[in-house]
DNA sequence: GGTGTGACGAACA
DNA sequence: CTGTTCGCCACAC
């Protein structure tokens, strides 16, 4: 069973995800900074692996530090970043013009 | 309890 | 530009 504290630290970094805009993205590394969990990028990729298939969270907005969408479903974040007017290219985004925070 | 691995990231050659 | 090395941490074996 995951602690309390654990339930807390994956809510919050749910939130922060869920803050994200619309057409814009952002990184594993930066949303865990954001969520108050510096150097725990690896953790985040984790978090969002385990999420259910029909979750609200935008996790297709979370992407390399340069750019690269690295999750296994990356047709489906190509094909929803693409709805949501970020240009993907080659499974890349440019991160410099969509990144957030700003 | 050591070891390998991964939706990571930064520094460096 | 690519590849290497290292730090990081949860997890499976």
């Amino acid at each position: 069973m995951p602690t309390d504290s654990e339930q807390e630290a994956r809510d919050r970094l749910l939130l922060t995800v869920n803050s994200i805009p619309r057409g814009r993205v952002s990184s594993f590394g930066r949303i865990a900074e954001a969520a108050g969990f510096p150097r725990r990028a690896r953790w985040v990729g984790r978090v969002l692996s385990q999420l259910p298939a029909d979750t609200s969270i935008p996790w297709h907005r979370v992407l390399g530090h340069n750019g690269d969408i690295t999750c296994p479903r990356n047709d489906i974040a190509s094909d929803r970043l693409t709805k949501e007017g970020v240009a993907v290219h080659d499974r890349k985004v440019d991160m410099r013009k969509y990144v957030w925070p700003g």
